[in-house]
RNA sequence: CGGGGUGUAGCGAAGCCUGGUUAUCGCACGUGCUUUGGGAGCACGAGACCGUCGGUUCGAAUCCGACCACCCCGACCA
């Protein structure tokens, strides 16, 4: 490809407002430009980066028995209807009238869609296990789109679904996708951490994330270097230290005006934040008022807190009328003496004798509450955030906090989905059962984006050589001086055109400055430079830089022709 | 949705506070000549309804109001 004819353009400044690496490199580079907040349009050179990722993801999937085909975009709202996640989700799942005024909606993933061609095709036992994938565009109307293509609002992403007779056949089909996860990523150059996650708004027995740690990351991931124990802070379990072995001591109240934080309560009374008991406040989709309690030093989980009371589309904060209403006090609030509520306590705070919590009067707290004396929990459990240095649950040594980005997920759903479309098959027994699903998602342009953050310096980016665009640059220096420069450089070109569209090379024939041919092509970051002037043909040939290492060398023509060939 | 910020040419910015000729600069772009190993030089040139709508004023990029868009933090997030 020649650059004069190429449809791009670098920038020479950073464009403003932009803050990762791979969101500024990929706009000053010239492979995708945006067109409103979380939509992007990919130029040719990321449509081609684009598509070497794709054709990894495919050939791996392809391995494990994956068969290609695609799903609509627009559906009719009532199959979402009949899964239960038409009310279930909120405004990120855009919904429309057709002309006739059916409701429709734009696809964020396609389970529903799979269920209902699993209940048409498939009748028999015998025409399980089976698995279907395909790289389709999502529509996912995101509250904050981000950081370019990590966090967008339409992408495409490669799903996939299981399709197996029982549970067991589904654990063959996960283990099958994480290989070919671990694989596909490998080839991609990402290092990944597969942690277990949370199964949210999906339901199902299990899920990991796939997580390539970086600090602009948005997940928070509790890790274990000793063990190798590898969690989403969302569920990560915790191991809890062992309660003070102290006798009850009779309740007494104390005046403590002005302290509504732990932080000033704590100070107020002389005492450590870990003697304390905070309360939360939220209320559930369905209107429930939950109070949550955890020790004052610690956070309050709110995915673990969810899951906890069954809140099936989350949680919000409360309001300070909300609170009262059940008779507590916003700030010295606690379950004593409360009515209309879900007391939900942490294991730690069950466990932990005499501490100072709130008396839902302003001003004053309760020296030496005990949980099952003072009040009755509805539900007690693990609700609070693991934190740096906690024992790791596995082994005990110290878990470490990373911040990471969810390049890919796989997830055992189960018979949701098939049970909402019907979708059953005959056994080898005579009698019919729902078949079990799981489902597998990767996204093609947050991926692109994380190859660029895991593969880039000051001066650009720089392509591991399965996914780069092109197999090389060229930059012609001094042609107009040297007819031979020009010669030898076409030349290279042409073994490029011919050895196969993933080895056409880049050719920067523009008149150009040299300055502007290296630092364009440093920048655009092809995993090999190859520099044609007089010279380096007075040198003995091309100059070769390896745009990762930087390492240069002059070789034959010959040498490089073979290297553009892939040899 | 809450908080903060920004909208002036393709990109990056100045001008706005303190209203007043034809809106300024760098890069990029066009033409010509020179130039080719690290973001070239000279000359000429084109490109902006100053985000939108409304208001104040003799006069608005500038002051006021509403709205829109984008970015950042939070909430949210299979």
């Amino acid at each position: 490809m020649r650059l004069s004819q190429l449809f791009f353009t670098t920038l020479r400044d950073d464009p403003a407002d932009v803050e990762m690496a791979s969101h500024r490199l990929l706009l000053r580079a010239g492979y995708i430009r945006p067109l409103g907040s979380g939509i992007y349009s990919l130029l040719p050179l990321g449509k081609r980066v684009n598509d070497r990722v794709e054709q990894i993801i495919h050939e791996e999937q392809d391995r494990i028995g994956g068969q290609e085909m695609e799903m609509p975009v627009v559906h009719p709202a009532d199959i979402w209807r009949a899964s239960g996640r038409y009310d279930a989700i909120g405004a990120e799942l855009t919904r429309f009238k057709d002309r006739n005024g059916r409701d429709m909606v734009l696809a964020m993933t396609h389970e529903e869609v799979v269920g209902i061609l699993l209940a048409d095709i498939v009748k028999s036992y015998r025409q399980l296990p089976l698995m279907v994938y395909h790289f389709q565009t999502k529509w996912r109307d995101e509250p904050r789109a981000r950081a370019g293509l990590i966090r967008v609002r339409e992408f495409v992403m490669k799903d996939a679904y299981s399709c197996d007779r029982d549970e067991a056949g589904l654990d063959i089909s996960y283990q099958a996708q994480y290989d070919a996860y671990v694989r596909t990523f490998e080839r991609l150059g990402l290092k990944t951490v597969a942690v277990a996650s949370d199964v949210g708004i999906m339901g199902g027995s299990g899920a990991h994330e796939f997580m390539v740690l970086n600090p602009a990351g948005e997940d928070v991931l509790v890790l274990c270097e000793a063990c190798g124990y590898a969690a989403n802070r969302q569920v990560a379990r915790i191991e809890h230290p062992k309660a003070a072995a102290e006798a009850a001591l009779p309740r007494e109240e104390v005046e403590t005006p002005g302290t509504t934080t732990i932080a000033s309560l704590a100070a107020f009374l002389d005492i450590p934040e870990t003697r304390t008991a905070k309360a939360a406040f939220f209320v559930t989709g369905d209107g429930r008022l939950v109070t949550a309690i955890v020790r004052g030093d610690l956070e309050v989980n709110e995915t673990k807190l969810s899951n906890a009371v069954g809140a099936s589309t989350g949680l919000r904060p409360a309001t300070a009328e909300e609170i009262k209403a059940a008779g507590m006090e916003p700030g010295y609030g606690s379950p004593i003496g409360a009515h209309d509520t879900t007391v939900v306590v942490d294991e730690l705070v069950a466990a932990s004798p005499n501490l100072v919590a709130g008396a839902n009067k302003v001003g004053v707290h309760y020296r030496s509450v005990n949980v099952g004396r003072d009040f009755t929990p509805d539900v007690t459990a693990d609700i609070t955030n693991a934190r740096e240095g906690d024992p790791c649950p596995t082994c005990g040594k110290s878990v470490i906090l990373r911040n990471g980005i969810e390049v890919g997920n796989i997830f055992k759903l189960g018979t949701k989905f098939t049970d909402a479309a019907g979708a059953t098959y005959l056994g080898e027994d005579g009698k019919e059962h729902p078949i079990v699903m799981g489902s597998y998602g990767i996204g093609v342009g947050r991926n692109v984006a994380c190859v660029v953050e895991d593969h880039h310096d000051e001066k650009g980016i720089a392509w591991p050589e399965e996914v780069a665009p092109y197999a090389a640059h060229l930059v012609a220096i001094g042609a107009n001086k040297d007819p031979q420069v020009a010669e030898i450089a076409e030349r290279l070109h042409a073994v490029g055109e011919a050895a196969g569209y993933w080895r056409h090379i880049l050719y920067d024939d523009r008149n150009e400055s040299p300055g502007v041919k290296f630092t364009d092509a440093e920048m655009l970051g092809m995993p090999w430079i190859l520099t044609v002037s007089p010279r380096s043909l007075a040198a003995g040939g091309i100059e070769v830089t390896n745009r990762a290492t930087g390492e240069r060398s002059t070789r034959s023509i010959e040498d490089v022709e073979a290297l553009i060939r892939g040899g």
